[in-house]
DNA sequence: TATGCGATATTCT
DNA sequence: GAATATCGCATAG
């Protein structure tokens, strides 16, 4: 299956600026990587929000050292390491200066299996992208990726949609302690590329 | 299928 | 020193 030419970039132009706008969005659009050698490819199923004055948010301290991509405005990858072993990918939102994003979490693997499957030492296809550190092993980002303009960059960018996108399902998001009853979370509906418990996912 | 737990590193208090 | 937007394995039902 040659998908390259079915995925075009997206243009800053095409994203939502509102963050939780931005996460329904996503769902259906494309996450290209270029390595040497290679390309990797999936299909965003599950995001999660986390907007201006979010608890659960990193930015909601304001700006660091470390969450000082959140703040680059719309559509710049912020990548950050979590529980000391897993990379999180999100996408920046809000307008320059402003920090939010959306967490990624969980990809259908299209082009590059045999990669990721190396990567993910599985060769499960449901649970090579599934989760938003396994996806970023699979997809072999890491800190190197953070602050990359994802509608500029030639090793990691935005893509369109493949094909029509289904019903869009709405839940509150994984393994938090503030915020908890926040519907911020955003899946394609019988997808089974979604992590989480299957109740969050009808 | 569901729940529980340890590993792990960086950041902020 | 505590907390953390997780994973993978273990165990019980």
């Amino acid at each position: 299956m040659k998908l390259a030419p079915l995925i075009r970039r997206l243009r800053r132009e095409e994203l939502p600026v509102d963050t939780i706008e931005l996460a329904r969005f996503l769902i259906g659009k494309s996450i290209v990587r270029r390595l040497p050698g290679c390309r990797l490819s999936g299909r965003i199923v599950e995001v999660e929000a986390y907007p201006v004055g979010d608890a659960a948010g990193h930015a909601f301290r304001g700006r660091t050292a470390s969450n000082r991509s959140l703040f680059l405005g719309t559509g710049y990858a912020y990548v950050y390491l979590s529980y000391g072993s897993s990379f999180m990918l999100n996408v920046t939102s809000e307008e320059p200066g402003v920090g939010a994003g959306v967490l990624i979490r969980s990809l259908e693997p299209m082009e590059g299996l045999r990669s990721m499957e190396r990567r993910r030492r599985t060769s499960k296809l449901f649970d090579l992208a599934r989760g938003p550190g396994r996806l970023t092993m699979a997809m072999d980002i890491d800190g190197h990726c953070d602050g990359r303009d994802l509608c500029a960059d030639t090793t990691l960018w935005l893509g369109s949609a493949v094909r029509r996108t289904g019903a869009i399902g709405r839940s509150v998001r994984v393994g938090l302690s503030k915020e908890v009853k926040r519907l911020r979370r955003f899946y394609e509906r019988g997808s089974p590329y979604v992590s989480g418990p299957r109740r969050l996912s009808p």
